[in-house]
DNA sequence: ATAGCCTTGATG
DNA sequence: CATCAAGGCTAT
């Protein structure tokens, strides 16, 4: 190979001259020694240690053609410095606008290469490298399918090894509950809201509470309202019953001490691994998520964990007692405050909580679309198919616009709309705020299913 | 936009 | 199994 491009190189248009004449020699092998330290770097004694040969295959310096930087090697058929390969990957191609200010003689070496990218992308092209050796967009695409192919196949030998792929694959449905929280949530349309601003007890965090249409103020006019058309009821009523079936107590928990449950910040996220199993129930219902391949059933849970526990936290939170009414009792704030050290991560995940359930109130079908966007989420981590799960997400963003016209009203929905969205830009911030707590937790600590859908190790 | 670091298929 | 040379990703 080396041998070919070389010849192809020299035969071609090339203009010798300039050349990178230097170094050629280091790859024939024979590094011609430089006595140095003789002492070398310890090591075991094998095989001829007086010869120094061996360190200089790593030492061996090439230098970019272009800007005098160390070189690894060839990048599109002329030795260059990275920074050159990705300058010339991202430019080549679009040459047009770039145009000298000066005389087109402007040095290029380490120090000035940024300056003039008109010349350095002459340089680049005068030591031979060659745009037609950059991927084309046919190209490019062919190249991943066979790193995703690859990662298929690859994948389905790891999925026995992944505890999230086992939970996906096993049928038994591991988080069969018991008791419905509070007096069931409600169903479509009958949502009850409060013909006042909800909450708001002290009034000092009147920007964070959202700002409900009063009743009255609601068209009387049914045709102010979306219809929802019997598929989208279907949907709708699918998820949000399988976000129902999520919401219930793990039987074999019995009543515990609060206390004494949620000391470390790795206790935290143990008693999180039920809820990422519900997490993995209720995808499983979902039609959309069969259609994903593995990996990137994976891959989106993964990236979705820590904004479902940050949503279903806001629906357990209680505005009045400061804590989050869970089936499994009464859980204070405060605990994370304690557990992590964090205050104003604290403060922030208060405020979201705040935030959602004034706006969302129990109206369950709210809290499962938004699941749903933050599951198909195509900004993901290491998902593949990002068009793909693009497309699913637009369902239901579709979705939730026309639900909300269905009970707010063309007029009023925009509100609700704009506020369920920002909510979920909320989650980005929080979240990465929480990653935070994961730094500070011992991996031993942590269980299993919890480590791999974290990534830690 | 830049540049360093990483992943990966191909090649020998 | 090591090396090469593509693209991808992401902090600056």
């Amino acid at each position: 190979m080396a041998d070919d491009s070389d010849s192809v190189a020299s035969s071609g248009m090339m203009s010798e001259d300039e050349m990178f004449a230097s170094s050629s020699s280091a790859s024939a092998g024979t590094c011609q020694g430089q006595p140095e330290q003789p002492s070398t770097s310890g090591m075991e004694a094998e095989e001829k240690p007086s010869f120094t040969c061996r360190k200089m295959k790593l030492k061996d310096e090439k230098t970019c053609g272009v800007c005098g930087d160390k070189a690894l090697g060839y990048n599109f058929n002329a030795i260059t410095c990275e920074s050159c390969k990705a300058f010339f990957r991202r430019n080549a191609l679009k040459d047009k606008s770039m145009v000298c200010l000066f005389d087109n003689k402007c040095v290029v070496d380490l120090r000035t290469r940024r300056f003039c990218p008109a010349c350095r992308i002459r340089k680049c092209y005068s030591i031979g490298m060659n745009r037609d050796m950059i991927l084309d967009d046919s190209e490019r695409r062919k190249r991943m399918s066979k790193v995703m192919a690859n990662r298929a196949r690859k994948g389905s030998s790891t999925m026995l090894t992944s505890p999230i792929a086992v939970q996906i694959k096993s049928e038994v449905d591991t988080t069969d509950s018991v008791m419905i929280p509070q007096e069931s949530f409600h169903h479509i349309t009958e949502v009850t809201r409060p013909p006042t601003p909800y909450g708001k007890p002290h009034g000092n965090s009147s920007d964070i509470i959202f700002k409900h249409v009063p009743k009255e103020s609601l068209p009387t006019d049914r045709n102010m309202y979306h219809q929802l058309s019997s598929t989208d009821k279907c949907l709708l009523s699918d998820i949000t019953e399988a976000y129902r079936s999520t919401l219930a107590a793990m039987p074999e928990m019995g009543p515990y001490s609060i206390e004494k449950e949620y000391q470390k910040a790795s206790d935290l996220i143990n008693h999180s691994e039920v809820v990422v199993r519900k997490l993995i129930m209720f995808v499983k219902h979902l039609e959309d998520f069969k259609h994903l391949t593995q990996e990137d059933q994976i891959a989106a849970l993964k990236a979705c964990v820590m904004n479902t526990l940050l949503l279903r936290s806001a629906l357990f939170y209680n505005i009045e007692k400061d804590a989050w009414l869970t089936p499994k009792g009464e859980i204070p704030t405060s605990i994370l405050k304690n557990a992590t050290g964090f205050v104003s991560l604290h403060n922030n995940h208060v405020y979201y909580c705040r935030r959602v359930k004034s706006m969302a109130l129990e109206d369950l079908n709210l809290y499962a679309l938004l699941q749903a966007l933050i599951i198909f989420d195509p900004a993901g981590f290491n998902v593949t198919g990002r068009e793909f799960i693009s497309s699913i997400q637009d369902r239901y963003i579709i979705l939730l616009k026309h639900y909300l016209e269905s009970v707010f009203s063309y007029d009023y929905a925009k509100d609700y709309y704009v506020s369920a969205l920002d909510r979920l830009c909320d989650l980005k911030v929080l979240s990465e705020e929480h990653a935070k707590i994961l730094l500070q937790v011992n991996p031993v600590d942590v269980e299993p299913l919890m480590l791999e859908v974290l990534n830690l190790k």
